[in-house]
RNA sequence: GCCGCCUUAGCUCAGUUGGUUAGAGCGCUAGUUUGUGGAACUAGAGGUCCCUGGUUCGAUCCCAGGCGGCGGUACCA
């Protein structure tokens, strides 16, 4: 019975992409959320909260010919075989919704969503398998208002954040127009009409124009062309275009770098366009959006248009735009670190109608809360300030506690967070747990105090700054820096002045 | 997915041409100080030397495969 198996233990480890996240940065996060919130709510949006997972079908993350989920999205069966996905995202669970409940909703509809999404990919540095997004949607309308009220809604959000005017970026291109361009050097996009091969080229082109910021005019010249091998030796084949066909695509990206305004850089792109139907509807819309966003004060500082914008989304069908920091920090080790894209978003036409059949055109943003937190970290934005920690209450006769926890009531109903030691060292193990929890104040109330009717209140944050001139142990121990003596009725009061002294000051 | 680099104490890292007891700094615990967080001094705890297999009398070290991490690239709803 008793057998000397060696018995095997789970290792305690985080599994790959995920992260423990302490109080300074929930502190933080929440603090972020709720100023987001703000803003997205100002604009009349309204909270809606669906489950973790779906029905993998809802997603729509079904490989192709199988009945086996997508790759990239974590998967697991029911009791009765059905399919459930993490969501991946807050937009399809959102277009799950609306087909569910269409007839009920005010229409258009505006929602926004919080919370955690899942992607089962390798992750990198500043990406998780799990991460924060932040999503305002506004479905039913075909009004690019409603595109154009997105960005005007990044911009806010971005500045709500303490992130200044130029400091940051919306950029705003249409799926429409880069269809255009395509169909101006002879590819036809549309899924339907276009070849297996155009579908394929389109792709392709999109991706390539997409790594504009990180490969430059080059690397995208050969990404076009035949293919582009990097410096790790790595080859990627690229879309295949002729040189005539590369150099048109070369100026409609180029079109926005000489441009001075978003009207000029609308003027030149149409040119490029001006073949497509498709492309010239897209123009329109985008000159649209320019003029509310003109009117309402959003230009270029803020707001402005840019043809290399794609993201990578397959079901983007018009205007589709993107948040960018655009400063620059330096790292632990002083290396450069850019930040990018913190948030995206676009027109999905077609997302809902995958339900209903019933055309149901739809907008919206997306914050990556995370990979924004981690920028305002670095731009030293974040507010780290953990704030004042608990005040202790030190047991220093394990009798007295009904008498400690009453003192600790007393605080707590003043609004102050205080705390009885809970373990059971002595008392100088007391004093380095309330040092470690950077209490602002510890409460002593031992034989000698109970006598006298009095509490002792130690202030720590004090006692920190006296200690420095202290080199002495002895000197240090007689001096008893920073602590006095009150009448026991007076603690709430004492405590009070001694947190009122030691507030973070607002800043800003 | 592909290419390259890396993996020794809680953390940052030494080290062993393959040989008995694997080290430092910081951190941690305790004592000097019966009721006082710092500093100083002293002592102590803490290691499957990433895992599996191979070569060898013997592997933390050499070899192969793998896990994990980092950097690049691809993909990214």
């Amino acid at each position: 019975m008793a057998k000397k198996t060696k018995q095997k233990r789970p290792a305690a480890r985080l599994p790959k992409g995920m992260r423990d996240i302490g109080p300074a940065e929930i502190r933080a996060m929440n603090a972020m959320i709720a100023t987001i919130r703000d803003v997205y709510e100002s604009y009349g949006f309204e909270p809606l909260e669906t489950p973790a997972f779906e029905y993998t079908d809802a997603l729509g993350k079904f490989l192709p010919d199988t009945d086996r989920p997508n790759e990239g999205v974590f998967s697991f069966q029911d009791e009765d075989d059905q399919w459930l996905s993490l969501r991946y995202d807050q937009t399809a669970p959102l277009a799950r919704y609306v087909a569910q409940n269409f007839d009920m909703l005010p229409k258009p509809f505006r929602r926004y969503a919080v919370g955690p999404v899942w992607r089962n990919e390798k992750p990198g540095p500043g990406r998780f398998r799990q991460f924060m997004q932040f999503d305002a949607d506004t479905v039913a309308t075909t009004s690019v208002a409603a595109d154009a009220e997105m960005c005007m809604l990044a911009a806010d959000t971005m500045e709500a954040l303490g992130i200044a005017r130029g400091q940051y970026q919306v950029r705003v291109n249409s799926r429409k127009v880069l269809d255009g361009v395509l169909e101006g050097i002879g590819i036809d996009p549309s899924f339907s009409t276009g070849t297996e091969q155009q579908v394929r080229t389109r792709l392709t082109v999109l991706r390539a124009i997409d790594k504009l910021d990180r490969l430059g005019m080059e690397g995208v010249s050969a990404l076009l062309g035949p293919g582009r091998k990097d410096e790790s030796g790595d080859y990627t084949k690229g879309a295949g275009l002729d040189p005539q066909q590369i150099d048109k695509l070369m100026t409609f990206i180029s079109a926005g770098l000489a441009a001075n305004s978003a009207q000029q850089t609308l003027n030149s792109i149409q040119a490029l366009v001006e073949n497509s139907e498709t492309g010239r509807q897209g123009i329109e819309e985008l000159m649209e959006m320019q003029t509310l966003l003109e009117s309402t004060g959003y230009t270029n500082k803020r707001v402005l248009m840019d043809p290399t914008i794609v993201r990578g989304l397959d079901y983007y069908t018009g205007p589709v735009f993107e948040a960018e920091l655009t400063f620059e920090v330096k790292d632990d080790k002083g290396q450069p670190v850019r930040f990018g894209s913190v948030g995206g978003g676009g027109r999905y036409d077609d997302l809902v109608t995958r339900f209903t059949g019933r055309p149901a055109p739809a907008t919206g943003f997306s914050i990556g809360v995370s990979r924004l937190q981690s920028a305002l970290q670095a731009l030293g934005r974040q507010n780290t300030n953990v704030g004042l920690g608990t005040v202790v209450v030190l047991v220093m006769d394990f009798n007295e506690r009904p008498r400690y926890l009453t003192m600790v009531n007393a605080l707590r109903s003043a609004g102050i967070r205080a705390e009885m030691y809970l373990g059971t060292s002595g008392m100088k193990a007391q004093m380095k747990y309330a040092d470690k929890r950077g209490a602002p104040c510890v409460i002593i109330q031992g034989e000698d105090e109970l006598a006298n009717g009095q509490v002792q209140i130690k202030d720590l944050i004090e006692g920190a700054k006296a200690a420095q001139s202290i080199k002495d142990n002895k000197e240090w121990k007689s001096t008893r820096p920073a602590q006095f003596a009150v009448e026991s009725e007076k603690l709430v009061e004492a405590v009070t002045s001694v947190l009122a002294r030691h507030s973070p000051q607002v800043k800003n």
